[in-house]
DNA sequence: AAACTGTTTCGTCACCATTA
DNA sequence: TAATGGTGACGAAACAGTTT
C-alpha cells in the first residue's frame, strides 16, 4: 500500500542538535549519504485549518474534513519520522565516537599495565 | 550494457506512552 | 479518554557496485 512516489533530490540535512537519547558530544564525522528523492510533500508546508470544526454539516464537508485531517496527520508523521531518523543517526554517531575514545583508552591502559608488570616482576636469571 | 545484489532513504502503518 | 507524538517495522524506489 504505497503511494506513488517521489522525485530525486536530497534533504536530510544533518544539522547538529542535541536530542539523542543519551546526550553526548556530537561527533563531527562525514557520512557518505545517498540522497534520493525530494520530499515531494503532497501538501504545501504549513497546512492550516480550513474551517472551524463546528461549521461542517453535509456528508461532503465531513468527508473533506476527514481527508484533510488524514493528510495533516500524514504530513506530521512524515516530519516526525524524518526527525526521529535524524536523531537516531546522531545518536549512533555519538556511540561510535565514544567507542573510538574508549578503545584508545583501553589500549593505553593495557600498555600501562604491561609496563607496570615489567617493573614489578621479580627478575629471575 | 543488462541483470543482479546490497544499501540507503522515504512514506506509511501500527502501536505505545504521554498529555490535556 | 481522545488526541498527539515518537518510533519500530515494512515495502517501494533510487542508487552503486558487481557479475555475466
Amino acid at each position: 500500500m504505497q503511494k506513488p512516489n517521489m522525485a530525486v533530490t536530497g534533504d536530510e540535512t544533518d544539522e547538529e542538535t542535541d536530542l539523542a537519547p543519551s546526550h553526548m558530544a556530537a561527533a563531527t564525522g562525514d557520512m557518505p549519504t545517498y540522497q534520493i528523492r525530494a520530499p515531494t510533500t503532497a501538501l504545501p508546508q504549513g497546512v492550516v485549518m480550513a474551517a472551524s470544526p463546528g461549521s461542517l454539516h453535509s456528508p461532503q464537508q465531513l468527508a473533506e474534513e476527514a481527508t484533510r485531517k488524514r493528510e495533516l496527520r500524514l504530513m506530521k508523521n512524515r516530519e516526525a519520522a524524518k526527525e526521529c531518523r535524524r536523531r537516531k543517526k546522531e545518536y549512533v554517531k555519538c556511540l561510535e565516537s565514544r567507542v573510538a575514545v574508549l578503545e584508545v583508552q583501553n589500549k593505553k591502559l593495557i600498555e600501562e599495565l604491561e609496563t607496570l608488570k615489567d617493573i614489578c616482576s621479580p627478575k629471575t636469571d
